[in-house]
DNA sequence: CGTAGCCCTGCAAACGTTGCCAGGTAACGT
DNA sequence: ACGTTACCTGGCAACGTTTGCAGGGCTACG
C-alpha cells in the first residue's frame, strides 16, 4: 500500500486472493468459501480496509445515493427545518444530503446546481431564486419548495401564500384597524408577490385603499425589518399594525415595537419559537415547515424511481394562530437582572 | 450517446477530435488550436455536457473536495448556526458539505461516519454522541465540536462548559435564590457533564448544599423539560430559580413557568431569538454558535492541508446576557386575539 | 539546410470497483 | 464411469476522466 487508503487490491494481496474475491466479500458474500472468507475478512481488519464508493459508483447503473438541497441559509429556522425534512425521506431511501446555502444570490444558486450535476446527485430539491431556471431542463429529477421557478415546469410544493397573508390581515382588518403597513423582503420572490396579493387582497375586501407608503420591501436581515417598523412607527400617522412578510420580519418588525413601547398589533407568516411566550398577542401563519421538505423530497424520489407524470404541485396548507397575549406578564413582577449584558 | 448523460466521448466524437482535446478544453484548455476548441465549446453546448466530476475523483491525487459534518439535529438552531459557519468556511475553500443527523444514536452516528468515509470526504466535523470514537484512528481528519471524544485524541472544539454554567448560576444565587433547580438532557454527553459541574461548583461557592431532587437530566425534548418543571413546581417547596442545560430545555421551562404563572427566575445555556421580547428577565450563557462551526472548519481544512501537529482543543468563550425583562408589556395592553388557535 | 523548440493533437495507461465469463473441483444421480 | 450440477475462484473488460509520452507540423535561428 502506497501513501493513500488502501485499496481492494491491497486487501487481495495480503489476503492471499482475487481482486474479485475481495469484492465479492465486501458485497454479497455468495460463493465464496468459508475459510477464504475469513481471511479476506482478516486482512479487511488489519488493513482497515474500507470500500471506495466514489470508483464503485462509476460502474453503469451504479447511482451516488446522494441528493442536492439548496437553500438561502441553513441557519433560518424556516430553512433548517425543510432541511430536516427533507433528510428524514432521504435517509429512508438510504441517501445522504448535500446542503448549499444560496444566500439568495442568483449565481451562487447556479454554481451550486451545476456543481452538484458534476457530481452526479441522483436529484436536486431547490428553494429557488428570483432567476429564471429555463436551462435546467437537464434530465435531473428537480423539486421545488416554497416558491415557483421561473420559466420552467417541475414538481413544486408551496405554501397557500396569499390565502393565508390575506386571512392574517383579514383578521387585522377585522380588529378595526385602518392602517396596516407590510414589512417584506424581496419583492421579486415569489413568496413575497404572493403573500403581498394577499395583503393587497384583504385590504380591498375590508374597503381599505392600499397606501404604497406603508409598504416597505426588501429588507433582507432582522436589523433591516427593525429599522423599516421604527422608521414607520415614527410618521406622524404611524400604522395601527403591522404584517410582516416572514420570521425574520417578524421579528425585527416586534423587536421595534418593543423598543417604542408601541401598542402595535402584529401579525406575521412563519411561527416563532418563543411566540407563545410573548405578552403582547401576535398572529401567526403557521405550518409545519419540515412537512415542506419531506414531500418535496418523496416527489423527488418518486421521480428517481422513474415516475414520469406531468410536473405536480402540492400546496401545503397553513393555519392562523392566536399566539402570545400570555397571562403569565400579570403574575411576573418584572425586576432588572444585575448582569452586565456583556 | 446511450441513455444517461453525454459524456467526454461522445462530445470528442461530436466535434471531430480525441477526449484528450475535450479534457483539455473543459480544464486547462492550454495547447488548443483556437477553431477545434470552439468546435469542441460548440459540441459540448448542443450536448449539454457536464464533466463527470465522481469519474474525475477517481484519478490519483485528485479529492472529493467534500466535508462531512455530522450533527444532532439541522433544525436544532444551536446546529443549524453550526452548519453554516462550517459551510462559510467549507465554501472559501470550495468544497461541498454533507451534512448526516446522528439524533444523538451511537450506532446511527457510527454508520454515517462509514458511510462518509467509504465516499471518502476530504475530512469530517463531528458532534460526538456519547460512544467511544477509538475506532476512527483512520487517516480521515477529524475535528470534533461542542464536546471532547471518548478515547480518541483529535482536534476539538468547545464552550467553556463549566465557566459558563458557574457564573449563570452564581447569578441565580447571587439573586438570594437558595433552592436552583437544574435541567438537562442526557447526563452522559460531555456538555451536560461538564455544566452540571459548573451548577454544582456555583451552588458549592454560594455556601448551597446540592440537592438531587432538584436536578432533573434525561430530558430531551422542549416537553420533556416542560414536563420536568412543571413537576418541579408542583413541589410542596418549589425551587425558586431554574437553570436550563441548552436551549430546548429553556424552553421547555419557560412554558412551564408562565402556564403555572410563578415568579420563577430563569437561567440558560445557549442564547434563544426572542428572549429579548420576553417580559420575564431571563439570564442566558450566550456565544455565537456560528463561531463554532467556522473555527472548527478551519482547524480541519489545516489537516487537509498536511498540518501534523498534535491535536489542538480550542475553546469558545462566552458571555452571560441579561434578556427579557422587556419595558413593553407595560405599554401593551392585552387583548386577547379573536383567532381560533387552529 | 539542419536542428532545436514550440504548438497542437492523440494514444494508452491508469484510478478502484463490479460483473460477465470461464475454468476448476467436488458431490451426486444414473 | 460419466454427465450434470453446484460451488468456488480468477481474469478481464468496462465505467469516465486525466495525464505522461510521443509524434507531426511549423517557425526560428544558426
Amino acid at each position: 500500500m502506497g501513501s493513500g487508503r488502501p485499496t481492494m487490491h491491497d486487501v487481495a494481496r495480503s489476503a492471499g486472493v482475487s481482486v474479485t474475491t475481495v469484492s465479492r466479500v465486501v458485497n454479497d458474500a455468495r460463493h465464496v468459501h468459508g475459510e477464504t472468507r475469513r481471511r479476506v475478512e482478516a486482512a479487511i481488519a488489519t488493513l482497515n480496509f474500507q470500500r471506495n464508493d466514489i470508483a464503485r459508483t462509476l460502474r453503469p447503473g451504479q447511482t451516488t445515493s446522494t441528493i442536492g438541497l439548496l437553500i438561502e441559509d441553513v441557519s433560518n429556522p424556516f430553512y433548517s427545518a425543510i432541511a430536516r425534512g427533507v433528510d428524514d425521506v432521504a435517509e429512508r431511501h438510504q441517501h445522504l444530503t448535500v446542503v448549499g446555502n444560496t444566500r439568495l444570490d442568483s449565481g451562487r444558486e447556479r454554481d451550486l446546481i451545476r456543481t452538484m450535476i458534476r457530481r452526479r446527485v441522483d436529484g436536486l430539491i431547490v428553494v429557488p431564486t428570483a432567476a429564471d431556471h429555463s436551462d435546467l431542463h437537464d434530465g435531473v429529477p428537480l423539486v421545488f419548495v416554497d416558491r415557483v421557478p421561473a420559466g420552467l415546469p417541475a414538481d413544486t410544493v408551496l405554501l397557500d401564500n396569499v390565502r393565508g397573508a390575506r386571512r392574517a390581515v383579514t383578521h387585522l382588518v377585522d380588529a378595526g384597524h385602518r392602517r396596516i403597513a407590510y414589512v417584506g423582503g424581496d419583492p421579486r420572490v415569489h413568496t413575497g408577490v404572493k403573500r403581498l396579493a394577499g395583503y393587497q387582497r384583504a385590504l380591498r375586501a375590508g374597503g381599505l385603499g392600499y397606501d404604497r407608503s406603508l409598504v416597505r420591501l426588501d429588507n433582507h436581515t432582522v436589523a433591516d425589518a427593525d429599522a423599516a417598523v421604527t422608521d414607520l412607527l415614527a410618521r406622524p400617522d404611524p400604522p395601527q399594525a403591522v404584517f410582516a412578510d416572514n420570521n425574520r420580519m417578524s421579528v425585527g418588525a416586534l423587536q421595534a415595537i418593543f423598543r417604542a413601547g408601541a401598542r402595535i398589533d402584529l401579525a406575521g407568516f412563519d411561527d416563532l419559537e418563543l411566540a407563545d411566550l410573548l405578552t403582547v398577542p401576535v398572529t401567526l401563519v403557521t405550518y409545519q415547515p419540515a412537512e415542506l421538505g419531506r414531500r418535496a423530497a418523496e416527489l423527488l424520489f418518486q421521480r428517481i424511481a422513474g415516475d414520469r407524470q406531468p410536473p405536480r404541485r402540492i400546496v401545503v396548507r397553513t393555519e392562523l394562530s392566536a399566539r402570545g397575549g400570555s397571562r403569565a406578564h400579570r403574575g411576573a413582577t418584572v425586576r432588572t437582572a444585575g448582569v452586565a449584558a456583556r
